[in-house]
DNA sequence: CCAGCCGGACTTTTT
DNA sequence: GTCCGGCTGG
């Protein structure tokens, strides 16, 4: 199903779930309905139970990932995981990278660990495992990417832990060494229904592959124009290469629009059409015109800021709701500027998407002290507090501790039980030790608390409550809170170990709940969401278009920009406004900006300006093409502008070139003083 | 061992 | 503007 924005495609899908199970075509264990998002599952489950009625605990609708984990609890040992395997987060997947290039003597400065696990995920999204890689594929470290991979995985196994990716990947080695267990599956799943197919990656179409039965019954429902999740392996292509998978596919497309006026509708189409790259498509909506989007330019970030919350006060006392509004931006760094604003003037606002909950230091301490309990295997926990709060345990301890753990195969925590009994370390470190090895085996051993009750005695008599209680600094009183929060969400637990599961699945901020109040969140947090009001600020070059993501992968990476900006535009019901500014300050240094092309890419039917956004550069100059089609980089640009040049900018007019540093030039324009613009907006003029 | 200081990095982000 | 990691001196 080719399903647009707003054509309601969750809609199709639940309700097709719901027939299937009404009309006894397959019971709701012989269905299996994915999707990516938490979220999403969650409300695909509540409508399925709004229409049918019944519960719909332990039915196989999900997200991809915690489907993979259902498969793999039943048979870890097939691939080498113990029971009770953890899941592990990225944060921990970094410092096992950090260990395991130090492992291989690697520079992290020159390689650090953010980019192998970039690298290490990628193989994953593609299926394939350490053995797959061919040697000079391995484009990390001088082709050391496949040993360090494999290194990875070995450490994975040792913890008895595996990480998102292994979610997948593994199922797909475990249907590869047992086929037995792939056909059960086969055979079980009578319907498979998968939701935002646009975003599934190699991996997850091999998945779905292995998984769909021999009758094919597979549905699934997707969007080329909303795919913006390339850059963590989503491969649109899935969508064509269903049609050749399969036998007797019907394509359905969903082209009518019931979200968005028509102006919006339409100047979305319009935008998008720019892409080459996509099957094509035309929503349209029998709904009336509605407002014209309104195209707004302002002088820094700062009046951006202004200018909304001010349009947001006055719609207020005409009777508009204050969750009724949303400000979406390209980057997390641009929420920082209207977060100020709205606390200075006191109006209630939401970031969705922010840091979140299960990511805060305080509860990744607590969670540690509570793994540490569940598991004598886990590392990584253990090396997380065993000197929280600090007990005199450093560096130099913790590393004799592992070096006889190697030695022996023994985890930190059995190697450190040996040592201690040997007296190994001085008298006030084995004391401590000891007395924390005591501890765990006093929590774990105990028997007349509930999960929560023992989750807060573990933090009391670890004495991390304390540690915070004696904090004077400002957060630590909300760190308690989200200490109290987390005592409370483990409450809905009957043991530690089923929370711990839970959580490492489900990361998400379900406190952050708040009606009332205006929505502040990324373009790529907003997909699926839907809002009155819109606004759209930071419609400048580099900024959106993301000058990474062009830098990157050039015209693909311009398309997908494009298509975050068709997602921004169609999240909207009744009213937008883009803004972009003359200049603001990014990571504390100021800029200056010009609009974004994509403002010259709306349809002038269907906006209106206010007289100072001159996207005619773009035009009459031909900016594109000075820097992305011929292939020419940023870099190639630069170096065809020279002192003594005669160039144009964009807001400033035309100057003369009369220094040029990195990638700045001075120029001393005609109509205004000199100024220090970035080369990347000047044109030379010929 | 640890607190405090400084320098560098910083797109998107789900599980 | 802020966080994180590395270095240094007590």
């Amino acid at each position: 199903m080719l399903a647009g924005a707003g054509t309601g495609k969750t809609r199709v899908l639940t309700t097709k779930l719901s027939k299937i199970i009404r009309e006894n075509y397959a019971n709701p264990y012989e269905i299996l309905t994915v999707t990516f998002t938490n979220k999403a599952a969650s409300e695909m489950k509540n409508r399925v139970e709004s229409i049918l009625r019944i519960n719909t605990a332990g039915w196989w609708i999900g997200t991809f990932h915690s489907m993979g984990a259902r498969i793999l609890r039943k048979n870890p040992e097939i691939v080498g995981l113990k029971k009770q395997f953890t899941i592990i987060d990225t944060d921990d997947q970094l410092k096992l990278l950090k260990q395991v290039l130090s492992f291989h003597n690697i520079d992290d400065k020159r390689w650090p660990a953010k980019n192998l696990s970039y690298v290490i995920q990628r193989w994953k999204d593609k299926g394939l495992n350490p053995d797959n890689i061919d040697q000079h594929g391995s484009d990390f470290a001088n082709n050391k990417g496949a040993i360090l991979y494999e290194t990875y995985q070995k450490r994975l196994k040792t913890l008895n832990a595996a990480d998102y990716g292994d979610l997948l990947l593994q199922n797909l080695n475990m249907f590869h060494i047992q086929p037995d267990i792939k056909n059960y599956y086969k055979n079980k799943f009578k319907f498979v229904l998968v939701d935002e197919y646009q975003d599934t990656n190699l991996c997850q179409y091999q998945w779905l592959q292995n998984i769909v039965n021999k009758n094919q019954n597979i549905c699934v429902v997707g969007d080329d124009d909303q795919s913006i999740y390339s850059w963590r392996g989503a491969e649109v292509k899935n969508i064509f290469k269903f049609e050749k998978e399969y036998d007797k596919v019907k394509v359905i497309k969903l082209e009518k629009n019931y979200r968005s006026k028509a102006n919006i509708l339409n100047a979305a189409n319009f935008l998008i059409s720019n892409n080459k790259n996509r099957m094509g498509k035309d929503l349209w909506t029998d709904d009336d015109a509605g407002e014209k989007i309104e195209i707004i330019n302002v002088n820094n970030n700062e009046e951006e800021a202004t200018y909304i919350s001010d349009k947001i006060e006055e719609l207020l006392s005409s009777g508009v709701l204050l969750e009724s509004f949303a400000i979406l931006v390209r980057a997390s760094y641009q929420t920082r500027a209207f977060e100020d604003r709205f606390i200075k003037i006191g109006m209630p606002y939401k970031i969705i998407g922010g840091t979140k909950f299960y990511e805060r230091l305080e509860i990744r301490d607590a969670l540690a002290f509570l793994r540490i309990v569940a598991s004598d295997y886990d590392d990584l926990a253990f090396e997380r507090i065993i000197n929280v709060p600090k007990k005199g345990i450093g560096e130099k301890t913790i590393r004799s501790i592992e070096v006889f753990g190697r030695e022996k195969a023994l985890s930190l925590i059995q190697a450190t039980r040996e040592l201690v009994k040997i007296n190994y370390f001085s008298n006030k470190i084995n004391n401590n030790l000891s007395n924390f090895i005591k501890l765990i085996e006093k929590w774990r051993n105990q028997k007349t608390l509930n999960a929560s009750e023992l989750a807060e005695t573990i933090l009391d008599e670890s004495g991390y409550t304390e540690m915070w209680q004696n904090d004077k600094s400002v957060e630590a009183e909300s760190r308690l809170d989200n200490l109290k929060e987390l005592i409370n969400a483990i409450s809905e637990f009957d043991t530690i170990r089923s929370f711990i599961e839970h959580i490492q699945l489900v990361m998400d901020n379900e406190l952050n709940n708040k009606n009332n109040s205006v929505n502040i969140l990324t373009f790529h947090a907003s997909k699926g969401l839907e809002f009155e009001n819109i606004f759209l600020p930071g419609w400048e070059e580099e900024i959106f278009p993301n000058k990474r993501a062009l830098e990157e992968r050039l015209n693909e990476g311009l398309e997908e920009e494009r298509r975050l900006a068709y997602v921004g535009i169609t999240r909207a019901q009744k009213r937008v406004w883009i803004l972009h500014a003359n200049s603001r300050i990014i990571h504390g240094q100021w800029f200056y900006s010009i609009p974004s092309r994509f403002l010259s890419e709306l349809p002038s039917d269907n906006i209106i300006s206010d007289g100072h956004t001159n996207t005619d550069y773009f035009g009459n100059l031909n900016y594109q093409n000075n820097f992305l089609e011929n292939n020419n980089t940023y870099t190639e640009n630069k170096n065809t502008m020279l002192k003594g040049d005669r160039v144009f900018h964009q807001k400033f007019g035309y100057g003369l070139i009369i220094n040029i540093e990195n990638d700045n030039a001075e120029v001393k324009f005609e109509k205004t003083s000199t100024k220090k613009v970035k080369i990347d907006y000047l044109i030379k003029d010929v």
